[in-house]
DNA sequence: CTCAATTTGTTCGTATGTATG
DNA sequence: ACATACATACGAACAAATTGA
């Protein structure tokens, strides 16, 4: 059967030329969330008429169906309104939720961290030491690890893991356990912060990250990991933060040596 | 009919409780995702046996056949060996992508830039200016949109939207063509830089980018736009770049003044 | 007003993927 | 491994609304 084996062969090439193997994330989902940038960026205008369908389903090389799961779920988020004979409209857009602009340099962090609304929903004390980079000085011999979650508007944003010494924990046991870590350390005038080490990454939510952000397993987030290195070279403060990926930005004006713009 | 109307209320509660409508991400892929990041991290290390199929359907309460999907993809990227009677063993670490140190001021920019492998992949004179923020500046009468995509180790890692003033690209179109633009710019002694606003996002990629960055649609990408603003206050370069999510940091010591550590 | 073109909406059949128990 | 249910995706045909000539 040389021909139905090189319809086969075409079908198979076709599926492996498809987008689908890079990502098995369903197709409409794909497509959406293209299109949800594109309003969101205002490259497609609140008012607008977008493509047509058939233009569309040229340009993602997708049957017309998943162009139309694509738009009914941007329908359902109240972003498109489709209107048969006419055309499909832009009705509106994302709520902007770049509300939060992270930190550059320790003083705007601080402000920053003192007016969070925090939930503390795990404390436990004398806890091993979490994994530390070879910069990132040497553990403490205890630490308590904290769990907390900041709410802006009623809706959770961010998950902080924070390990910290154990010494600085007991030293004032009921604030730490009720409010922001980083201003008490501060107003403790005998410990010297000599390094506040930064990384943001990309990650992606683990099932107590996911449950806490209300976002699905393995959604991606914005990871930053703030590392507190006193003058004995010790990691008193060891933090990692996930922010949900939509609600932050990192303004940073480069000539202006790491100040922050408002 | 009162108890089959009952029984599909369950079916419908059970669903609605389940994870799959916060993300309708395929499950086996969500947990894949999850555990994928833990071997990534170090949280299970390499030759560690894993937790057994049975813990692991109840810590992520889906059904074992899922779990064994999730498995099958991490076999296939060589991070899992499942041996039946034995157990399931971390056989490998992702290649680590983290060598990009994104930079966090102008000289470190600089630096960064001209060290890139870029590849031109269009070109186009004469174009409109694109969408500014207030703070970013007005804009020039005529761009030059320049998309070009960087290159480490004959991988992707980066595609840059540039729109550069039509009358800077004019003065050195060959120059311009093939090379960073930046270190040109600085090199133009009668251009002044009065700003150069950085927006880290993350963002989706767009079919381009997902084509020039061989990544699925819609998976997460950061976004950093770099504006420069010279003393007429005209942006003269307008950046958008998209990184893959998995190839940076950005490390900074907050304490040292948005200096960037190697 | 009618007609034709355009555009979205609906449906069928088929194949494959996902998830449960 | 199996049986079941439902989701995803394609292609194609047809229906219904809108617009403008």
């Amino acid at each position: 059967m040389a021909l139905s084996s090189y319809l086969s062969y075409i079908k198979i090439m076709k599926k492996l030329a498809s987008l689908y193997d890079r990502s098995r994330v369903p197709l409409y989902i794909q497509v959406a969330s293209v299109m949800r940038q594109r309003i969101e960026s205002g490259h497609w205008a609140e008012g607008d008429k977008i493509s047509t369908l058939e233009e569309l389903e040229a340009e993602f090389a997708v049957a017309r169906v998943t162009i139309r799961q694509a738009i009914e779920l941007l329908r359902n988020e109240g972003l498109l309104d489709a209107q048969q004979g006419r055309g499909t409209f832009v009705s509106g857009r994302p709520r902007h939720n770049r509300w939060l602009n992270l930190a550059n340099d320790f003083d705007t962090m601080l402000a920053l961290v003192k007016d969070n609304v925090i939930e503390r929903v795990h404390i436990e004390e004398n806890v091993a030491p979490p994994d530390l980079d070879e910069r990132e000085g040497k553990p403490a011999e205890k630490y308590t690890f904290l769990r907390s979650v900041q709410y802006n508007n009623g809706e959770p944003f961010s998950v902080v893991n924070l390990y910290l010494a154990q010494n600085l924990f007991a030293r004032d046991r009921k604030r730490f356990s009720h409010s922001a870590a980083l201003p008490s350390i501060v107003e403790m005038q005998d410990v010297r912060i000599l390094h506040a080490y930064q990384t943001l990454t990309i990650g992606v939510a683990d099932p107590e990250t996911a449950n806490l952000l209300k976002i699905g397993l393995g959604e991606p987030t914005a990871d930053c990991r703030l590392v507190l290195i006193d003058d004995a070279n010790t990691a008193i403060y060891v933090a990692n933060i996930h922010y949900l990926k939509d609600c932050f930005a990192l303004r940073v004006d480069l000539l202006n040596k790491g100040k922050v713009e408002a």
